[in-house]
DNA sequence: GTCTATAAAGTGATAGAC
DNA sequence: GTCTATCACTTTATAGAC
């Protein structure tokens, strides 16, 4: 008997995948809500039964498919802070990651969704503002933050205006020195 | 026969407020789909089937509750422009405007309520770009919308760590200098 | 191992009793 | 006019047939 190209396993774990993605994809389109294992299991050419014996709960597939890679960790002097920082929001303007969009659009109406989007940006700051000087460091790295959602949400979630179209490096290049200002406390 | 001190439609128009406002705070809480007829009756003291009946349907009520109300007509030179949008995002993050915080929780997830923030950003953001100087004048008005978004979701919806505490007046001096940049294209 | 059938719960909306 | 009872539907999750 011939050993198939594909093993059980492999098999298994491929389905797997393509359900984590389908659902990856759907998260991001719909919101946690709208989105239903049928549909996901639709898209992913699979069966509900399935994706709920995969992953055990519609709650513990999207904590896998929305979970936030965070951006390598951040150092440097402040000058090399801005340039740091608008490259990395260059870098979310340029592709689309699907796991943190789908976080993004859910951070609002599911708890989880808010409080992985929360912890994420919460870390990510509390870094940043050691390495900016001033007292308030803390308030202009939480606007740096809310300058990054906002941008991203603009562009990827919203779709604005002028966002939607414009190049990441346009982009970058008029934001880079506001966050230069907001990293050094000129104002 | 004393005539009550409240009529019949006084009283309706009564519970009908009560009503909307209910709905108002728990689709600012909650957002659209997670927010229940049921819920909001009880909130407001009343019953499922009269807010049915006052408001015809869920998503009746819910235009009616999330309704954003624009800022006043923006003119004046660049300068003065820059003022302009500061102040009106110090008046955003002073108050909490259930109404828009209402549109912008389910801006993600209920299509009629992306289209009510969109356009309502639109509509801003074109008025804003025609008074600016520059080519990208538009992507410019962009990100001041996007940084302003960024700002209120940040202070009132995600509740960042800076952004929580601070008072709106030291938010806007930080920022006012930067939508100036923004707005006189200056980078 | 994969999928069908169904259970259990909750929703918006409606009809009609008081 | 106000509210109770219920309909029709959809959801996640489960149990069991193949």
């Amino acid at each position: 008997m011939k050993r198939p190209v594909t093993s059980r396993a492999e098999q298994r774990q491929r389905t797997e995948t393509r359900i984590l993605t389908a659902a990856r994809r759907l998260f991001a389109e719909n919101g946690y809500d709208r989105t239903t294992i049928r549909a996901i299991a639709a898209t992913a050419g699979s069966d509900p039964g399935l994706v709920m014996r995969y992953f055990g709960s519609k709650e513990k597939l999207f904590a896998q498919a929305a979970t936030i890679r965070a951006d390598g960790p951040i150092t440097g002097s402040p000058e090399q802070l801005a340039e740091l920082l608008a490259t990395a929001l260059g870098e979310k303007l340029a592709d689309e990651p699907a796991a943190a969009l789908a976080a993004l659009r859910s951070m609002f109406t599911h708890p989880e969704a808010g409080l992985e989007v929360r912890t994420a940006m919460s870390g990510q700051q509390q870094q940043v503002a050691s390495l900016m000087p001033g007292e308030d460091a803390v308030l202009r790295a939480g606007l740096i933050g809310a300058l990054t959602v906002g941008v991203v949400i603009g562009r990827h979630l919203l779709q604005l205006d002028g966002l939607r179209d414009a190049s990441p490096e346009e982009i970058t290049a008029l934001l880079q020195p506001l966050i230069s200002d907001l990293v050094q406390g000129r104002s």
